[in-house]
DNA sequence: TTTTTCAACGAAAACGTTTTCGATTTTACC
DNA sequence: GGTAAAATCGAAAACGTTTTCGTTGAAAAA
């Protein structure tokens, strides 16, 4: 019933727990019988060890936290994915966390996994987080943090991220390149560097192309979030507005499946009347009508990269050596679909 | 730079240990006037308990294991949010492990989370799982368990779970009322038991209805998921037979999603020509064309009635009281779209 | 033979808490 | 003043490991 311990174990062959734990260790100065005579014992009795003794007596706990705004979202489900599978190979376990797009609760969600103590810190941030003393804290307990995808460039730490300006600005041209002549930009909510960066890309596409930047044609969201019903209205919005807009980049592929979903309600012919450009690929992307032009943000890689990058600085910070903070940015690509022409 | 310990705050106040901690929990057997010293002092100082101390000390760690097939998922998604979001209330943290709908990976993801001696575990089997030891084994060791959705009847612990069969009656009803005659099901993999229940509801209704039941229009998967592909696939194969199928009961809505986008590809016309009804409601279902006809299967709720359940039966272990399991099960209901006639 | 070396083991401290139980001091009461 | 009761504190054990440093005995070298 009881978990059995290596001081049973010791009693039951009459040595000592010193020799035993150095025997299920593989320690050299225990002879290769003792050893032989508690694995053996170790392996009847299903011996585990107690990893709450390990962790008090190592100072670790081979775990690490995760936070992220949200958790039911096409993108984060593939960083989750991604950071769990490559965080099994190095036998840590993670423990998620969701901020729901909130400064405060971000704020608590990181204090809770301070103080329960994890080896390290996984996070992409609130839209609305603007204060960064909560992370400031993290780094200046020596725990390694990583960011991703939604970071704030003032930490000193280490990001993985993708270029969302030049992503942006792909997206853009694409819709020059197949006649565009006057296109809008939904923007998403004010904050985030995300949003800031494909917002500059899409502005430098225009001027690149010699094309007018009009303010007037980005369309902000309500709220802090990114979601279906922001994309009908502002879809709504310009349609009503009549501003001779033939082509819309939009920050989100939810939002784009929202406008598109209202342009299709209002009888407006995508790609002929209005072309649009998604983000990040969702998979239901490829398979609403029409299928939606989008930027493929590599989410699972994320994931997988931020953890190697956390492995990197916890087991640095074991060795007590410094590590100077990375950027690491993937690629992305352009997936050409049935929202813009030809 | 290092953690606070309690050690260091009795110092500072000449004061022993076990009054700090004490004083730290509101103990009556010290005087108000050195609590509000060491609380005092505590917050400035910034103490935060060592958790690997207390959890050796209580035998308790305040985190419960979550085991599902798949993260990237909008059901299991909402089945996370909703577990993290309960467990939260209780001050638990929860890690998640993902099984990948393999047998050999869900019994090694069990056993992890049992060395890492979490306080219960909630688990929603793969598709494989006819092997029930390491479940067993779990209960056997006094932990609790609460498995969801995707279950085995034969392990003897708490489980949250929907009519499946009444469920999938309602869905083929459904059909039937608006005119379908002869009724196909893709039924999905053969094993687990929402599929087998799905699959009786299926039958039921037509037998109930006096119509006949043909087994050959009962579609199987290849593997052990439920993807897009299959349902492409399966639909390629009913097209091809010919067989005047007029309507599809299908397992999941990713199926159908993958059914509906081949026969757009065929040119068949939903309902017009093959009505359709698929089952969870997932967020993609409301925004193809046409919108799918569905069962809305509530995995928000999944997730807190199960988290709340095994919480129950964790307080229970502790009070050394026993509880019996229980079968929870949720309500489902149809959501009518364009998928069906009228 | 004596000395040196080495293999094999164990005692004990440490990690930071929690909790029991006994000790001491203060207050209340007659 | 003396006694009883209550209030306040602390010593110490315990949770189960890991690791340092000694100790022992036997083998090897002198």
């Amino acid at each position: 019933m009881k978990p059995v311990t290596l001081k049973e174990i010791a009693e039951k062959l009459n040595i000592s727990v010193t020799t035993v734990s150095k025997a299920l260790k593989d320690y050299s100065d225990v002879s290769p019988k003792t050893k032989a005579l508690v694995k053996e014992l170790a392996a009847t009795l299903n011996y585990t060890p107690n990893s709450f003794a390990v962790n008090l007596r190592t100072k670790e706990s081979k775990t690490i936290g995760l936070v992220i705004p949200e958790v039911v979202h096409h993108f984060f489900s593939n960083v989750i994915k991604g950071i769990i599978s490559e965080a099994e190979k190095e036998g840590y376990l993670v423990i998620i966390l969701q901020s729901n797009e909130s400064y405060e609760l971000e704020k608590k969600q990181v204090e809770l996994l301070m103080s329960h103590r994890v080896d390290g810190i996984l996070i992409s941030l609130a839209n609305g987080t603007a204060d960064f003393k909560h992370l400031n804290a993290v780094i200046e307990q020596d725990k390694p943090l990583v960011m991703f995808d939604k970071i704030a460039k003032l930490v000193k730490c280490s990001k993985i991220i993708i270029d969302d300006q030049k992503a942006a600005y792909m997206a853009t041209q694409h819709l020059i390149d197949t006649g565009c002549k006057r296109i809008a930009h939904f923007r998403g909510p004010l904050l985030p560097q995300n949003s800031i960066d494909r917002f500059l890309g899409y502005k430098k596409a225009l001027l690149d192309n010699g094309m007018e930047y009009d303010p007037s044609l980005v369309y902000l969201n309500d709220c802090d979030e990114n979601s279906f019903d922001d994309g009908k209205m502002n879809a709504a919005k310009l349609y009503q507005e009549q501003k001779g807009v033939d082509g819309i980049f939009i920050n989100t592929d939810m939002v784009a499946i929202g406008a598109i979903s209202e342009f299709n309600r209002l009888g407006v012919k995508i790609p002929e009347e209005i072309s649009i450009v998604g983000f990040s690929n969702w998979f239901m992307s490829s398979v609403i009508s029409p299928t939606i032009t989008t930027i493929d943000q590599p989410g699972y890689v994320m994931g997988q990269t931020a953890f190697k990058q956390l492995y990197k600085e916890i087991k640095a910070i074991k060795n007590k050596t410094v590590l100077s903070p990375e950027i690491i940015q993937l690629e992305t690509a352009l997936v050409k679909r049935e929202s813009t022409k030809n």
